[in-house]
DNA sequence: TATTGACTGAAATTTATTTTTCATAAATGT
DNA sequence: ACATTTATGAAAAATAAATTTCAGTCAATA
C-alpha cells in the first residue's frame, strides 16, 4: 500500500491540522516526505507532534517508517525510466530480443557503477608481472573467473585458477605472497567457503579483486576492490552477461598493454600446442 | 556538480575503504546514500566515521548535506528524464566505458541474426525431457558451454557436459541416442576436433546446435541448428559476451518454460548439497 | 629492525531528530 | 451557557544519528 493510497484512505477521518499535513505531502509527492519532521512541521504549518499523531493514523510505526517507505516506492519507481521503457519495447520484438535489450542496459549501467579509475587501477595490478595471480569463483560464476585466467594467462605468467575443490585451496593460500593478487567472483547465493578464502588471503596481504552483485558478498570486508556489477534482469536466472564484459574488459586492456609479451607468448604456446593435440584450423 | 561525478574526481585519491563506500554508493545510486550513516556504514562493511570522512573528502560538509544533494538530484531527475540521459552520456570517454558500448552493440546485432523462429526451436529441443542434451566448447568458449550445462541442469535431467579430455568424448558418442542434442560452442579459432566431434554425432542422427561467430565454425556443416554471434569488438580479444547472453536467454526461457519442474529440481538439489558443503549465506 | 605516517574503527561526544507529556484552546453536544 | 471531548503546540524527554577524538594497526621507508 503507498503512502498516497494510506492518505486518500485515512482522509475522511482527517482534523484540520492533519489535512493541511496531507496537503502538503501530497503537493510535492514524494519528495515533502523526505525532508526532517521539523522542516515538514514549518512547510505544512503545523507543530512536529501532529506530524507523529498523522503519521500513526494512517497506520505507521513512525516517521522514519514513513520515509523508509517512500524511499522504497521511488526506487520501485524508478525501475519505470529504464524499465518500463525496456517492457515496453519488449513487446514488440521477441524473447530474445527483450532478453538481449536488457542486458545491453544491463552493460550501460555496470558502466556507471566501475569507475573509470577503479578499472584502471586493476588493470595494473592484474598486468603487473611481479605479482601472482590467483582466480576462482563461485559455481556457476567460476565460469568468469576462468575466463579471466584463460586470457590473463595468454598475456603473462603466474596465473593460477584454483580447483573447484576447496580441500587443496590451502596449497593455493601458501603460494600466496603479499602483493599477489586474489581475484574472487562472488554472486548472491555466496558461498561462504569463499569469503572465509577471501578472509586468509587477505590476512596474508593478498590483494582482493572482487566482482559481485549490488547486494554485496560477504567477502568484501575483505577485498581491496570491489567490482559491484549488476545481475539482476528479472528473470528466473540472474545474468553475468555485464560481468563478462567487465572481466573481457579487464584481460583485453591488459593484453593490449603488454601487446609484445603477449604475443611472444601467444606464439610459443601455439608452438607447443600444435607438438601435443594436432590442433586447429 | 553531481554526486556520482565528485565520487568519480575524487576516485583516484581514495583509499581502501573509501572505495568500497564510492563502490556501495555506486552500485544502488541514488538509494544506497539515502539510507542512515550506520546503516550505509554496515552495508558497505565499514566504520561510520569512515563515511563522514568521506563526505568531507568529496567536498561536501556533512552526511545530511549529500542526502540533500541526493534528493535534488533525484528531484530534478524527475523533472526530466532526459537531462540525466544526456548527463550520463556526456561522461562518454574512457576505455571500460568504450568497451561496454561495443559490447552492447553486439548484442544488439546478435538480436538482429539470430531469428524468433530459429531461438524457439532450439528451446523447444533443450526443454524436450526426451532428448539427453551433450554440451561442450572450445578451449576458452568451454566457459559459454558450461553456462549452459549448469543451469541446464537445474531444469531438466539428462544434461552431459563433456570433459576437456578429447580421450574420453567416445565414451559419450556411444551415449547419444538419435534425436539427442549437442550442443556446441565454437569460436574462431575453430579446434578441429570438435568438428570431428560433431561429424560423428551428427551422423548418428543427433541434433547438433552450434554457437559460432559470423566465420563460421567447421561445425557448421554438420549442425542442424546454428547461431552465429558476433564476437569481433576490434581488440586483441574477441568478446563473448553476446554468445552468453543468448545462452543465458536459451536457458532462462527453458527455465521459465519448465518452472515447475526447474523449482522442484532446484530444491531437492540445495537439499543434497546442503548435506554435503556446509554452505551458502 | 625501528620509525614514521597514514588509515581505520571503537568509544565518547555532540548534535539533531522524534516522540511523549501536558497544559491550553477550540469545537461540539447537552 | 456549561461540560465534555477533541485537537493542538510548547516544552521536555527519549531516542537516534552524526561527528570527533583517540589509540591501535598496518604498510612504507630509512
Amino acid at each position: 500500500m503507498t503512502l498516497r493510497a494510506r492518505i486518500e484512505t485515512a482522509s475522511p477521518g482527517l482534523t484540520q491540522s492533519e489535512r493541511k499535513l496531507a496537503t502538503a505531502l501530497l503537493s510535492d509527492y514524494p519528495y515533502a516526505g523526505l525532508i526532517s519532521i521539523q522542516e515538514l512541521a514549518a512547510r505544512a504549518e503545523v507543530s512536529p507532534p501532529s506530524i507523529t499523531r498523522f503519521v500513526t493514523k494512517i497506520g505507521l510505526s513512525g516517521y522514519s517508517e514513513m520515509q523508509k517507505q517512500l524511499l522504497a516506492e521511488l526506487r520501485a519507481g524508478d525501475q519505470s525510466p529504464v524499465d518500463i521503457h525496456a517492457a515496453s519495447q519488449r513487446i514488440q520484438g521477441g524473447y530474445l530480443e527483450g532478453f538481449l535489450r536488457r542486458a545491453a542496459v544491463q552493460m550501460k549501467s555496470a558502466g556507471e557503477i566501475v569507475t573509470e579509475g577503479q578499472f584502471n587501477r586493476i588493470c595494473e595490478l592484474l598486468a603487473d608481472p611481479k605479482r601472482s595471480i590467483f582466480a576462482v569463483g563461485g559455481r556457476i560464476s567460476d565460469t568468469i573467473a576462468q575466463h579471466l585466467s584463460f586470457h590473463l594467462r595468454q598475456s603473462r605468467e603466474a596465473v593460477y585458477h584454483l580447483s573447484r575443490d576447496p580441500e587443496v585451496w590451502p596449497e593455493y593460500l601458501l603460494r600466496m605472497k603479499p602483493g599477489d593478487v586474489f581475484f574472487l567472483v562472488d554472486f548472491r547465493r555466496y558461498q561462504k567457503n569463499l569469503g572465509q578464502l577471501a578472509e586468509q588471503a587477505s590476512a596474508q596481504r593478498v590483494l582482493v579483486v572482487l566482482i559481485t552483485d549490488k547486494w554485496l558478498s560477504p567477502a568484501t570486508r575483505h577485498a581491496a576492490e570491489v567490482l559491484a556489477v549488476p545481475i539482476d534482469t528479472g528473470t528466473v536466472w540472474d545474468s553475468y552477461t555485464a560481468a563478462l564484459a567487465v572481466t573481457e574488459a579487464l584481460v583485453t586492456r591488459v593484453a593490449e598493454q603488454t601487446w609484445d609479451k603477449t604475443r611472444a607468448r601467444i606464439e610459443a604456446w601455439d608452438a607447443v600446442r600444435k607438438k601435443h593435440y594436432e590442433g586447429e584450423t
